[in-house]
DNA sequence: ATCGTAGGCGTACATCGTACGCTTAAAATC
DNA sequence: GATTTTAAGCGTACGATGTACGCCTACGAT
């Protein structure tokens, strides 16, 4: 009966998402978003109820790059972990600048909730259960929103390492940055999360 | 010669600090830290640049408390990691509403050198060295900073996971939700950082 | 052709950070 | 003690932002 809307929330969240990965999450502002899909301001507010649901459109886009089908059956279980993990880094790393609506977001995304029921599935089947399951998943959420968000604000390549690198007074730590600049965030990732699984023992 | 000011740097970060304990971390604005202070709004200007440095003072504060002094040095190294990392969670868990700002301002903390120094100086004599030293105490810090923000922003034991234990379309996350609140942050925190610790090996 | 409903827009306002320029306290000098 | 000098402290004002509210209007159903 009424007039039809003329947008879709997939197309809002593109243009959301082109506004972040073309001026930076700085520049994601109702004006922008709305001036990018060509409507008016307040126009934006018949599709989303306000910014924080604009945001968690563009983090589930974002997550949708992220296969969430398990390797075979007969992969080790670490490694199926880690090819799910692996999967998400590089979704996030091609909108490096939505890293920090991850974190705010992360809970609401239906898809990061199946990817979070695939890697439940895995552990489950390699014996985990009870709260050292609830641990292990959280460890490796932990780990992984942690690690990307570091990646994100100070990369080992970045000129924070470099400062550091100079510093006399943290012999260790300038000795340290020196060795970063040569690690590439795929690795530093793989790096750590391998040494998290392999940490990770059933029962 | 002029006239000597009438505050502290430690004041200043004692009132930011203190609006963000009582009303929250939205709460922290020029306005409400000058008055905090008993101030104008742009008095403060004369002790800080601006936000962003204020923020840095807050989590400088916040991160005094934490002892950098390294165990005795027949400790093992993943036990010394390991209380190291328990002292930040502690002195964080003490300003939950700061999570965020930690993130940010990580890197310009002397005091989070400090401790960064002597981890390293702990994997250094564990036998790390070259990019594998690099790595791991980015995986580190980079749990560590993941799982704080977690616990801040989704506590295990918080309406979330009741939400998630609820649904039935995820069922390995429902019944891993449902035993979720029974873990503390300190197990959850310990738990993770262990199984990553006893993942990580020199060489 | 008419009507009802939601789409879309313009205006307006509260809140924020902060630039700018004034007044004034108080240490240094005489 | 009077004067000078320098930064302390403040008030005003402005641009940016999120969004409440009410208007007009396009368009499917009748």
């Amino acid at each position: 009966m009424p007039r039809p809307r003329s947008l879709t929330t997939a197309q809002l969240a593109a243009a959301a998402l082109a506004v972040i990965d073309r001026d930076g999450l700085d520049a994601l502002t109702m004006r922008t978003v709305a001036a990018e899909l060509g409507i008016s301001t307040m126009g934006l507010y018949r599709y989303v109820d306000g910014r924080d649901q604009l945001e968690a459109l563009v983090v589930e886009l974002v997550l949708t790059d992220v296969d969430t089908t398990p390797a075979a059956g007969d992969t080790p279980w670490r490694g199926a972990i880690g090819t799910l993990a692996e999967r998400v880094r590089v979704a996030v790393g091609a909108h490096p600048a939505v890293v920090p609506l991850l974190m705010t977001h992360r809970h609401r995304s239906p898809h990061l909730l199946r990817w979070s029921e695939t890697v439940l599935g895995i552990l489950t089947a390699a014996g985990y259960d009870g709260p050292a399951r609830v641990t292990a998943l959280r460890a490796i959420t932990g780990y992984m929103v942690g690690v990307l968000q570091l990646q994100h604000l100070g990369p080992l390549a970045g000129a924070g390492t470099k400062v550091i690198a100079a510093q006399s007074d943290f012999p260790l730590m300038a000795s340290t940055a020196r060795d970063a600049a040569a690690v590439t965030p795929e690795a530093e990732f793989g790096a750590g999360l391998s040494a998290l699984l392999s940490g990770l023992t059933p029962r």
